[in-house]
DNA sequence: CCGCTACGGTTGTCGCGACAACCATGGAGG
DNA sequence: CCTCCATGGTTGTCGCGACAACCGTAGCGG
């Protein structure tokens, strides 16, 4: 079969849409960084786990909602430890698994990373839009990730802040 | 002042966002290394060059439409030129300056990887949206990028595609 | 109870991006 | 002309992500 290419409105979302994914996480990981000390992975991985009861994971569990393999989660947490943001301890009922915890220095580096990051979604993101294209944006969102991530790895993630 | 937080729809619109920024690339990237041997950053730069005259650029003007910094793309035109992509030349007219232009095999390549790339683009964005979608998708995207990029050095890259 | 496979993580190697230091040329002012 | 600063690129070091190989434990079949 011979190639479908992009008209041009398709292809000047795209561009867009390829612009957008080079800039952005470059811009919110530098504010991070600056203020926070912290990578925009490593504030990702403290802010799933905050959410967590007891502030706890099991590594396979806190991989998938981070959408990260598990050797790459196991370096970050690794160096995270060695920082004094969380520890790990072996599971009680599987001596394979491990579980994750925030330490109170990890507690406050997330309340302290928090404003900043915040600030620059909004600045960014959320107040560069209207409400109708919030709206817009959520349902296009939802329907790149089908595609995406049709496991639903994530979904679990982002599902639990629908309205 | 105090932290304005994000409400539901705000959070559910960032998080979702925040997903397809993790995912998006990857999938991307992993589409082209396997089918064109190359990367998606890599892939951007012969594409840019393609639409360039004699598919020749200043290394610092491809810098800017690319949204790479020199170091970094000096890296990767050094690697390109090794597998025979690209060459580099003196600029004639500034000695400090350097051209690079796409060879033979470099138009080759393109050309080679074009088709899956639009087709991946195709599964993964233009036809998960409906024609409404994808306009809603241009104005978002613009609105995102006027803040992102208030310089404008990708805007001639992707202005370029306007209707 | 033994052996086998699957699961959960960790570690080693490689390649890439960021940042800073550095080198060469261009151009302006005296 | 000569000095001084700006411009255009390149190179070195460091930290991180991907991938593969590896280790210990679980659980199951015989």
């Amino acid at each position: 079969m011979s190639t479908q290419w992009l008209d041009r409105r398709q292809l000047a979302a795209w561009v867009r849409v390829a612009s957008v994914l080079e800039v952005l996480p470059g811009v919110l990981d530098g504010q991070l960084r600056r203020d926070g000390g912290v990578t925009l992975f490593e504030y990702f991985v403290l802010a799933v786990l905050t959410e967590a009861p007891g502030g706890t994971m099991r590594m396979s569990a806190l991989a998938q909602q981070t959408n990260a393999t598990l050797p790459r989660l196991s370096n970050v947490v690794r160096r995270m430890e060695s920082r004094g943001l969380l520890v790990r301890r072996r599971a009680d009922d599987d001596a394979r698994a491990t579980d994750v915890g925030l330490t109170e220095e990890g507690w406050a580096t997330t309340e302290r990373a928090a404003p900043g990051h915040v600030a620059a979604v909004r600045h960014h993101v959320v107040d560069a839009l209207t409400p109708e294209q919030l709206d817009q944006l959520v349902a296009i969102t939802d329907a790149l990730l089908e595609r995406l991530d049709p496991t639903g790895g994530m979904a679990a993630t982002y599902r639990r802040y629908d309205d």
